[in-house]
DNA sequence: ACGGCTAGAACT
DNA sequence: TAGTTCTAG
């Protein structure tokens, strides 16, 4: 039963692994003089020090805080080494932590399916490594049990902490009566020491790590017990632990969610949620994030570990508090310029290294206005199709930027003039780049069993500066003739093996409603590539004209209003979509086998009809490219074991990172059968490459929270100064 | 008008 | 989709 997962009994083995202070311990392994002293990273030394931005273990013991200042924490203990993080176009610049990450990452991806979860921190699902250790090599069989798992921290094992304790964890570890959840639990355990210890070896890292049936409890577990110690949750201390368990304590509940509850429901624990039913939850939450806060009152978290190496989105930003604040275009201009160079680089190298394409850029802003009461009115987010090349990246932040300051001092009602300083600063700016999706798209599963294997990638690889031509810029005013042609697109070219091959990217997402003009949009957050039909070949780097007439229009009269007082937040948990452990209904309809569809199916009526045929054409180019090394891999081997910069099949396997299942569902009224009415178990009759990518897709998916507004108590969530 | 920077997610 | 908001380390 390969693809049927067990949705209720969690017989599953989570991990989640948290590196220690790890900005701290990769300036250590930089200078290794720092190891064992207390020690700190500090980002701007020229303000009080700067600010610490990870303290080591030992620093910590004098009370030295993240969130400190350097000088500070000089008071609290004063041996203490400040590590300068390292700075480049005049911000910090994290990316030594990053690729520190990812050596962390590619070494625990080696036992099962990883999801990184943050720059030092991933979350593993072990269980069929533990199964397979289970049936072939249980821990009572084993003659020597891993010193580094016998150090494990088990809950709820008595005398924990006494002098056996150590006899009392090899016990519980080869226990041979245990309950199997337990054993599986100790595989999990024995295969993290071993993972961690790797780790160690490879990278001289220390982490720490927790062992549980779930995620929400692996992590709860793996900062208990730090550094460089692990955690195990067996099923039966799950209840004890949350009885008692602060409710801030838990991920999500640290914030204004954790504080509602305190204060309106009188939950000081998790425990403390048991009370209430799960439709009081409901209804004071929403559906959605009631049904999650019934469910980890229980211990029971449904959400998968995703399987995903590299990050989803690149940001660069940078804060000029107060009077720093940026009071002219041309020094916005200036910082914008180092941001996007800086984001521009590391999307090169994803693109380099990954072969990955982002397709949205967004502007942040943070602003404040003064002789204004309300000074800190928000500087709206501002995004637009993200074209590649540093010069184009820069330019088209510029305009974004210029686009959201209009909105900004529209709603004072007063003009700029120039680039003049007229009473506004700018504190914070930062761009991002998301929507990052695998290319070519041929390379996904279910492509790959429409086109058949793709060939392999060819072994000698340019430099791929050269492989993004730049496109040459329409001004904005230009782009209104092009309204509703914006088939083909972003026009990037790979060079293959002797002669150039190139590739229209699929960006769907900015296909998919041409009903929609692009003169309801602001013209300025429009790239070339929307506009494209043909191939660019020169770039002209500036805008030539266009970006001024077109910023000053159109920005609608409903943002000049002031957010209301009485506007609600609402909250919703995440991943419930792949979590709900409690189901209100399921369909047994849908008895016809896809298989039979997939067979007789053309590839092409994936597509919506319009596109069809030029997207089918970009697939085949895809499959039959020999320009992409990773296609080989990219098909095959569940596991990865190869370093992140390859893409993985852990991404390919699940639906997110993989642009092809991405067009399925954003395509799937194309299909004839509804997904909900697909019977689950049909999907075992497809061939196993393409199971569980479909098996994702077909996950049941989050109901819309429809909160009852008027008993809600969502009101208690608005933002503090309002209240 | 100070914690900075980055990232993920959900909702509308 | 674009924009906002929350959360976390």
């Amino acid at each position: 039963m390969p693809v049927a997962k067990p949705e209720s009994s969690d017989a599953r083995v989570i991990a989640h692994v948290d590196m220690d202070c790890f900005y701290v311990q990769v300036e250590q392994r930089k200078q290794p003089d720092l190891r064992g002293l207390p020690t700190a990273v500090v980002q701007y030394n020229s303000w009080k020090g700067g600010s610490l931005i990870a303290v080591s273990y030992e620093a910590r013991k004098y009370g030295v805080k993240r969130s400190m200042r350097g000088d500070e924490a000089k008071q609290v203990c004063p041996k203490i080494q400040l590590v300068q993080v390292p700075v480049a176009r005049g911000k910090a610049d994290l990316n030594t932590y990053r690729s520190g990450g990812s050596e962390v990452v590619s070494i625990l991806a080696r036992k099962g399916r990883c999801e990184r979860a943050s720059i030092d921190e991933v979350y593993l699902d072990l269980t069929d490594a533990a199964e397979t250790m289970l049936a072939e090599t249980p821990p009572e069989s084993l003659e020597v049990i891993n010193e580094e798992a016998i150090k494990s921290h088990v809950l709820g094992l008595n005398n924990e902490d006494g002098i056996d304790a150590k006899e009392n964890v090899r016990e519980w570890l080869s226990s041979s009566d245990a309950d199997h959840r337990d054993k599986l639990l100790a595989c999990g355990a024995l295969i993290v020491a071993e993972l961690r210890m790797q780790v160690l070896k490879e990278t001289e890292f220390t982490c720490s790590a927790g062992i549980a049936h779930n995620k929400m409890l692996a992590k709860l577990a793996s900062g208990m017990n730090k550094p460089a110690q692990q955690t195990v949750v067996p099923f039966s201390s799950v209840k004890g632990l949350l009885e008692s368990l602060p409710i801030k304590k838990m991920k999500q509940l640290g914030g204004k969610l954790g504080t509602s509850l305190q204060s309106d429901l009188g939950v000081n624990t998790v425990g403390d949620l048991l009370q209430f039913s799960e439709e009081k939850l409901q209804e004071c939450y929403g559906v959605n994030t009631g049904t999650w806060l019934w469910n980890i009152a229980r211990g029971i978290s449904g959400e998968e570990v995703q399987g995903r190496l590299l990050p989803k989105s690149h940001g660069s930003g940078k804060t000029f508090p107060g009077p720093r604040a940026l009071k002219t275009i041309e020094s916005v201009q200036h910082w914008l310029n180092q941001l996007c160079e800086e984001l521009s680089e590391r999307l090169r190298s994803d693109l380099d290294q990954n072969k990955r394409i982002a397709h949205t850029l967004t502007l942040h802003a943070r602003a404040y206005k003064l002789g204004d009461s309300d000074s800190h009115k928000k500087f709206p987010s501002k995004s637009c199709p993200l074209r590649y090349g540093t010069i184009k990246i820069q330019e088209d932040a510029m305009n974004l930027f210029q686009a959201g300051l209009r909105d900004y001092m529209g709603t004072y009602k007063s003009k700029t003039q120039g680039s003049q300083y007229n009473g506004w600063g700018i504190t914070g700016l930062s761009v991002s780049a998301s929507k990052i999706l695998d290319t070519p798209s041929g390379t996904c599963s279910i492509m790959k069993y429409f086109h058949g294997q793709c060939p392999p990638r060819s072994s000698s690889e340019k430099s791929q500066d050269n492989l993004i031509q730049d496109a040459a810029p329409l001004s904005p005013s230009e782009s209104e003739s092009y309204s509703g042609l914006n088939l083909t697109e972003p026009q990037i070219v790979f060079p293959g093996e002797e002669k150039e091959i190139k590739h229209a990217i699929p960006t769907l997402d900015h296909q998919e409603d041409k009903s929609k003009t692009w003169k309801d949009q602001d013209p300025s957050c429009l790239s070339s590539q929307q506009m494209q039909n043909s191939i660019a070949q020169e770039t002209s780097p500036l805008l030539p004209s266009g970006s001024e007439s077109c910023l000053g229009m159109s920005q609608s009269e409903q943002q000049r209003e002031f957010p209301t007082e009485e506007s609600r937040i609402k909250y919703a948990m995440p991943s419930l979509d792949r979590g709900l452990q409690k189901r209100k209904t399921s369909k047994d309809k849908g008895t016809s086998s896809i298989r039979s569809f997939f067979k007789t199916c053309d590839p092409s009526s994936f597509r919506k009809q319009e596109h069809a045929e030029a997207i089918q054409l970009q697939d085949v180019q895809a499959a039959e490219s020999v320009g992409f090394q990773s296609t080989s891999s990219i098909c095959s081997e569940p596991n990865q074991t190869e370093l992140p910069k390859e893409s993985t099949p852990e991404q390919t396997g699940t639906n997110s990172g993989c642009s092809t299942s991405a067009h399925i569902e954003q395509q799937s009224e194309s299909w004839r059968y509804k997904v909900d009415e697909i019977d689950p178990s049909v999907v075992n009759e497809l061939p196993p490459e393409i199971q569980e990518e479909v098996q994702a897709w077909l996950r049941p998916h989050k109901r819309p929270n429809v909160v009852k507004k008027g008993s809600s108590i969502a009101h208690y969530f608005l933002p503090a100064k309002n209240r």
